[in-house]
DNA sequence: AGCCAGGTGTACA
DNA sequence: TGTACACATGGC
């Protein structure tokens, strides 16, 4: 029994949850024995749900309830958008035979799905964690968050978190985020993020329809989003398949290891590379940070 | 000890 | 437009 998903013709489940297990401080999701968990909050229902690889399909189960009809229908949409199971791959493929970087990049990474955030306060509110601190130090800052303002169930003795809200998040203090070892501008701009969402309607389909560029523009508009932010926030949760993060240290140092440079790339060896790469430029990224990680 | 981590806003010239 | 600087903490 359970939810099937036809998963796409390039397609890699082991690659994809070997990104999910890049570490074990994430405490938004959680993998075991090849199967990999997430609470999500559907019309106010928490529905814990376990993906497992079944071959020629996913085989997705709500493991705490049963489900509707209606549920299990948000559940799919959820899980396709979460793996980007709708995106046609091969011509990110056939572009990246054309260079080496990518052609090797691309093999060892085949079928490997960009997991973004289909919730755009996570996506932002994580991205603003992480920025010009160490991830380890920014996934200790996010389960501090998530676990005094998320809210969670237990199930068989372990919890599991779903991330808060914009009205929860715009209503605390700088000072109860500074608690958490935010830093005074960071906590600022978190509680930007939430007043935006909840205040000035921003939206993923907003950001959609307005286009790339001035989707950016009303990223940016928030003080606390920069470059940056906003480029992660357009590749990850809105999936403009051009938008990367160009000034990414992570990106950086990847592309420094697979182009076996002396030192990190100037910014317009970036840029031309970002202009090169062109609408392939998130999956580029996505593939070279998966390069980083050292969990097989 | 000092610099760098999945940056950004602000303060100056 | 461009550059210096603070920011929180941890790892090396």
């Amino acid at each position: 029994m359970g939810i099937t998903i036809k998963i796409p013709k390039e397609f890699s489940f082991k690659a994809g949850y070997r990104f999910l297990d890049r570490s074990d401080k994430e405490c938004l999701h959680r993998v075991n024995e090849g199967k990999v968990y997430k609470l999500l909050l559907i019309d106010g229902e928490l529905l814990l749900i376990q993906i497992e690889d079944s071959g020629d399909a996913l085989t997705v189960n709500c493991i705490n309830k049963k489900v509707n009809n209606a549920q299990t229908k948000a559940i799919k949409s959820y899980v396709i958008e979460w793996w980007d199971l709708d995106y046609y791959l091969k011509p990110f493929y056939r572009f990246c035979k054309k260079d080496k970087m990518l052609k090797k990049l691309s093999d060892d990474h085949h079928g490997l799905r960009m997991i973004g955030f289909p919730d755009l306060l996570e996506c932002l509110v994580w991205a603003i964690i992480g920025q010009q601190i160490n991830l380890n130090f920014a996934y200790i800052i996010k389960r501090r968050f998530v676990e005094k303002y998320g809210i969670s169930i237990v199930h068989q003795g372990q919890s599991y978190f779903h991330f808060p809200d914009a009205e929860s998040v715009s209503q605390l203090t700088v000072e109860a985020l500074k608690e958490l070892k935010f830093s005074r501008q960071k906590a600022n701009y978190t509680l930007n993020v939430a007043n935006a969402i909840l205040h000035e309607g921003l939206n993923k389909n907003a950001l959609k329809e307005m286009g790339y560029a001035e989707a950016k523009a009303t990223l940016k508009n928030i003080k606390g989003v920069g470059d940056w932010t906003a480029d992660y926030a357009l590749m990850k949760c809105i999936r403009y398949p051009n938008a990367i993060p160009l000034g990414d240290v992570g990106l950086h140092n990847a592309l420094k290891a697979q182009l076996k440079l002396e030192a990190k790339p100037s910014k317009v060896v970036l840029k031309q590379l970002a202009e090169k790469w062109a609408i392939h430029s998130g999956y580029v990224c996505f593939y070279l940070w998966s390069s980083l990680l050292n969990n097989n």
